[in-house]
RNA sequence: GGGGUGUUAGCUCAGUUUGGUUAGAGUACCUGCCUGUCACGCAGGGGGUCGCGAGUUCGAGUCUCGUACACCCCGCCA
């Protein structure tokens, strides 16, 4: 409507950002391009707030503007681009907004531009307040406009810098490896692509780059890094999509030692760039075995305490039958001491031992310590012994509410650390602030299947086995194979694992021994790893590494409760895209021409 | 493969226990008013396949069965 004359293309070169303004630029004439995030019309005067990926900053449009240009500005919708034009000015002292970055400022607008309408969006974007998932995901390039979604995006791109930054200066070389790669039926589930030249052949995505970073080891670049994709076909979980982002890493001549330190300043430099804290290095170490013992998971919260005691000792003789017979077929008996703030009635305890049959606990034995005598619960099964030696175990003075189980070691552990966790969120006994960072080393090499009568890896088959543990190889048994430990480690942040890794076999000798402990035969082996198993022989120098998962790192430490707030497009449950709508069918030429017939 | 929660206006949610008049609220949207707002305010207005499909019933948002989708969990994830 206006007449005035205006260049073909606005000015772009000569634009500031919104957020970026403060009483520094006051006096100056600025442009700025962005979305329109409010509008507040108060008749003769309208307030907009213009919003770029830095910020938001209040334009006005004053009652002594032009007609038109206030015509422009009331008529401004949520999500319009425009350009606005004009000088910044300091806020009168009465009119500083203090909870607004640039509230101290404001842009009186000289000329308003509109470079795009939109439709009203389907969502509030200036609302802290989030949409369901569906509509989130749907909309996606809207909800990445809102402000939760901006941060966790940049502080990722932040995260992978510093990362970048570590790296390189600590001698890493940053080398891609193949997406299009040859399948392994070892592990996870493989996405295949089919090969049009080959007929009736599959690539494999990388479930993780493993072989071919042990293959740059033999070739010499003897620090390799990469932030890169993976990809596995297994059910979803909050904190699992089926592609996903590793930083990978991989070591010559090397001990866990090394890989855990340079791991530490990594995630230590991170937490400082994102979060803004020092994280206290070396990071707490635990064996698994103690893990198990005193947490009942490999990747134990350790930002609060109510520890499993074992209680194997102080019922070998009870009389209480089911502890008993739990007892007489190999069970073991545990528990947890909880400070009893009075919650813990009969239907809470009820929900508790329901809520833990999914891992097939048939019962949670209770008894309440008063502070000097037990009460309720299995309180009369229980000898003067036994209650001495409970007090004991878990250092009773005040009220407790005591959670004891007995069942085989899997289901109390499993059970245990369910409640233990479930618990602690109850009471608060979290502090949602805290990062705590551990290593679990010192993994079983092997894991038995007693319905196979086989052996596992627990790791990969390329994990290299303790060198204590190397004569236990030649007669391992059912019964010795927990003691046979390998050269891995995780690292673990509040009770998620975010890495893991191992030290390598680097000599076809152990290797062959390994493969033939897992049922792995010669030819077998060589089908599957011939290129590895054959660079081994030409001088592989003793080797190890380790992956974090980046999804995880970033969730823990913005807080977010899925893998799918840190990942710009991630996949439902059902590993659909809502908004592109992949997977999609394809059309009968397509599939021709891969040789690919589908069934019903 | 299995268990659980949810699906009602564009969005966020009440309403379902105990079936019963025309299905509500906040917000967003539209119209008008408003000169310092920043969750602007005031007045008015439009907006519904109660996820979908069967069934029970005189009558279903509400009860039953099936089904779709989303999320959480078990299995699975070297």
């Amino acid at each position: 409507m206006t007449e005035q004359k205006k260049p073909d293309v606005p000015p772009f070169a000569e634009r500031s950002y919104c957020g970026e303004l403060g009483e520094s630029n006051a006096g100056k004439s600025v442009h700025l391009f962005g979305w329109v995030h409010t509008v507040r019309d108060l008749g003769g005067i309208i307030f907009i707030h213009l919003r770029d990926v830095t910020g938001t900053v209040q334009v006005v449009v004053d009652a002594a503007s032009p007609q038109a240009l206030k015509e422009a500005a009331s008529s401004l919708k949520s999500e319009f681009v425009v350009h606005a034009l004009g000088p910044v000015r300091k806020r009168a002292p009465e009119a500083v907004n203090p909870s607004h970055p640039t509230g101290t400022i404001e842009v009186l607008a000289e000329s308003i531009e509109v470079l795009n309408d939109s439709l009203v969006p389907p969502f509030p974007i200036d609302s802290p307040e989030q949409p369901g998932e569906e509509t989130r995901l749907k909309y996606r390039y809207l909800d990445l406009r809102r402000d939760d979604m901006q941060e966790a995006i940049l502080k990722r791109h932040t995260c992978v810098q510093t990362m970048r930054r570590y790296l390189n200066n600590h001698r890493f070389f940053e080398i891609e490896t193949p997406t299009l790669n040859k399948s392994t039926p070892e592990g996870a589930r493989d996405f295949l692509v089919p090969s049009r030249i080959n007929r009736g052949r599959f690539y494999a995505l990388p479930q993780s780059p493993q072989l071919f970073k042990q293959i740059l080891m033999i070739s010499g670049f003897d620090r390799y890094y990469q932030i890169v994709k993976c990809f596995r076909d297994e059910d979803l979980r909050h904190d699992r999509q089926p592609e996903f982002t590793q930083v990978d890493l991989e070591f010559s001549f090397v001990t866990p030692d090394i890989i855990m330190r340079e791991v530490e300043g990594l995630l230590a430099d991170v937490v400082r760039d994102i979060r803004g804290i020092d994280v206290p290095c070396p990071f707490p170490r635990l064996t698994y075995d103690q893990c198990m013992e005193r947490f009942g998971t490999d990747a134990p919260d350790t930002r609060f305490n109510l520890e499993l005691r074992r209680l194997d000792d102080i019922f070998a003789n009870t009389g209480f039958n089911l502890f008993k017979s739990a007892l007489a077929v190999g069970g073991t008996v545990k528990g947890i001491a909880v400070p009893d703030n009075g919650t813990f009635s009969r239907k809470t305890v009820d929900q508790l031992a329901d809520e833990i049959r999914r891992f097939g606990a048939k019962g949670l034995a209770t008894v309440r310590f008063t502070g000097d005598a037990f009460d309720g619960g299995i309180t009369k099964f229980l000898g003067d012994g036994e209650k001495a030696g409970l007090v004991h175990r878990f250092g009773l003075s005040g009220p407790m509410m005591l959670f004891l189980m007995a069942d085989a070691a899997a289901v109390v552990n499993d059970s245990l650390s369910y409640l233990r966790l479930k618990i602690a969120r109850q009471q608060g006994l979290i502090d949602e602030d805290a990062l705590n960072f551990l290593w679990v080393t010192d993994f079983p090499l092997f894991e038995y299947d007693p319905e196979t009568g086989s052996y596992g890896a627990v790791h990969h088959p390329f994990t290299a086995p303790t060198p204590g543990c190397l004569e236990t190889l030649d007669h391992l048994t059912p019964e010795n194979v927990a003691t046979v430990k390998a050269q891995a480690y995780d690292v673990v942040l509040n009770g998620s694992e975010i890495g893991g890794g191992s030290i390598r076999i680097h000599t076809t000798g152990i290797q062959s021994r390994i493969f033939s402990i897992l049922g792995i035969s010669d030819e077998e082996a060589n089908e599957k790893f011939s290129f590895l198993l054959e660079a081994l022989r030409f001088g592989a120098p003793p080797h190890g590494g380790i992956a974090l998962g980046l999804d995880r790192v970033m969730m823990l430490l913005l807080k977010r409760h899925s893998i799918r707030d840190v990942i710009a497009f991630p996949k439902t449950q059902k590993g659909q895209c809502l908004m592109s709508d992949a997977p999609s069918h394809v059309s009968d030429h397509q599939l021709a021409e891969l040789s690919i017939k589908t069934v019903k």
